[in-house]
DNA sequence: AGATAACCGAGACGGTACGTCGGGTCTTGGG
DNA sequence: CCCAAGACCCGACGTACCGTCTCGGTTATCT
């Protein structure tokens, strides 16, 4: 739901969540192998929002995390193992969905971080998605990242049905995907310059369908 | 709307007599040059159904077109704008939105059309739409044939307001693309197994927001 | 003299028991070692018999014998060590000069043994001088070989000269290169395809020059 | 006969032989492709010379010669194909064979010729036997560059036929080769340092043996 | 019989070279 | 004015071997 770049900007540094279980003692092997992971996926990262996708090759990572070029082909394969790495990497982050005490509320909060991370010059989630449709990995790190997104977003339909806002049998996916697909729509494929009121009107939009009872039966 | 791939694949000879692409001086239109367009963008249509996106370069169009490499340079400068020439000559076509009497039964038709496009193997849109993110010239043009789609789909709309199915103030574009967006997003960007009925769902739940007066106002 | 081949291609546990390489410390010859040693030289020759020279990588030796690549690496240092060792253990074998009854006999005895060894295909002895153009130490392993081999020869001038069929000052060394070394020549290096006849009259044509004393003197 | 890289080091400099027919205008096409065989020949005796085959690569030839890769590869596909045209060119000489007035003095004349061929450091022609090794092409061209040496000093025996030296029917080839082979195999094959006293004499045996009418008959 | 040094399996790594594909430029020559 | 032909430079691909390194685990021989 959150752009993936968001998350997947998170984990950058050292590799936080690669390092090696248990000692830190990284001498030279033993450590080396994290220690390339970590710079090999910030390599990545950087390429990617400095160059987008296109400008993403084994080569150039492989300079960028001073790493040689075979060792990237040994252990990723491809560009698409790269970002399916790099992907896997970002979904172990701990992003929650906002709960800001009303359903508009939290669909707006959403969908502003997503049009950030769609708008944002340069844009990692875009490259990323770009990439998805080169590489089969890609895609499929990809939509595990998004459905991972939407779990962990249906607790705001969850809360607001507590709340009484919407009817108990509101279907949370469906909720959430008629309040971020116009955003995806506009930005990512019919390439309209859109404003974060947009976002905004999306969510209210989708709110307000959802507490006519729209989202409920078949 | 519909799938850029319905228009696009109609005619096999489609743009033989139709204008070059960019420039205004239509010197020699007629004899090797234009049967030259014709074939190479028959190519392209072809290379991209069998091959994707990714089987889609000047190399190889050149020689399935029966056409120098140089050829295909000269006059169309890159893949990008191959595919670019290849949606402008798809809007030319006489494509318009369904008329089946009801709100919810345009949107179901539109959507069922789009559903096709998407899903069917090997889907010339799905193939335009990757491409759309490698080339500028692409994307532009996709824009613009979308942009074409939902104009013409407008109507559904306002036939809807005059029978009085939904408020007047609605907004199509906002109401269209509730429908249609969900269905793009599913298939394109989450890329989840998705079944006719989820497009006939989507058409629904659009069409019971709008008559619940949710396009209309800010 | 003989084809380096026919020796070594001999025994196939031939080293089992034999000393190791080159350290005179023998350590540990016994057990696991010694067995891995045998494994080792047997995948090495049957990769030369059966993918030739250029086939013979130390990754590919190491997963034919079952034994890791380090291991390999550690003992025999690279291809040549490989192909020395291959070499020395083929050296202590009990290889005799044919003896018919007379010099000619002896000579195309020779010559036909060579010409087996050279022609026969896959050839091991080609392999090898293949493999003594890209490793020093398979070219002095090679050398070694090949002395030892004319050394043995020697007997038959040596008889030669006892029976009375040539001059008593002829030149072991030279008459026997004068024998084989046509041979050799249009074999290996020429590359014409050569009969067996072509090995016979190379026999007989030393023969005949050594009985007119063209070996003895300067 | 004589070493091959003594007509293959001929044809050095600008690529003499190489040249374009007709207009020296090499603007720059037209006499490009003329001049880049020049420059990756010239390149490939250089690192031939320096390095031996070992250092034969594609990648430094086409360094050396200051040409793209690629265009090594598209032209001469691989190094083997690189050495056939090397000596391709090579025969492209004016090599003729020695004309001293005797027998013994030509062939000693041919055999002092391959003994620097051979012996000189570094040896282009045993940079070349060894790459006939690991190249079939390279191999082809090389018999063909020996094939035409030895027709060449065919002559040198029907001198020594009409001066009535040796008997009439005297096999040339089968003198010839025992002339040089017993030089080669030294050299080449058995790796014994030889001195050019050893040259001469194989020649001496060989026309002695020619003198007693060893190569006549069968 | 146990200690210990030699050996081995495992696997990542940096590195050279391979041969191929595609992109995009350029020039010649012919219609 | 257009086009066919084809060489070229260039970046990138993915693979094969090479030789090195460190780790941890066996195993043969010595004490």
């Amino acid at each position: 739901m959150s752009g993936a770049g968001a998350g997947a900007g998170a984990g950058a540094g050292a590799g936080a969540g690669a390092a090696p279980p248990g000692r830190e003692r990284a001498r030279r092997p033993g450590g080396r192998t994290a220690r390339n992971r970590a710079l090999v996926l910030d390599a990545v990262r950087a390429q990617l929002l400095e160059h987008g996708y296109d400008g993403l090759s084994v080569d150039s990572v492989a300079e960028r995390a001073g790493v040689h070029r075979t060792t990237v082909y040994r252990r990723w394969r491809d560009v698409g193992g790269l970002l399916a790495d790099l992907l896997d990497a970002a979904r172990d982050d701990d992003w929650a969905a906002p709960d800001t005490g009303s359903l508009t509320g939290d669909l707006v909060a959403v969908n502003r971080e997503v049009h950030e991370a769609l708008t944002s010059t340069p844009s990692l989630t875009t490259a990323l998605i770009a990439a998805s449709f080169r590489s089969a990995r890609a895609a499929s790190a990809l939509r595990d990242f998004w459905e991972d997104r939407y779990r962990r977003c249906a607790l705001i339909v969850e809360r607001a049905v507590l709340r009484g806002e919407i009817p108990e049998r509101t279907d949370a996916r469906r909720l959430l995907v008629a309040a971020t697909a116009p955003l995806y729509h506009q930005v990512v494929l019919l390439r309209v310059p859109t404003s974060v009121q947009f976002a905004d009107q999306a969510a209210h939009d989708a709110a307000r369908a959802a507490v006519a009872g729209v989202f409920t039966g078949p």
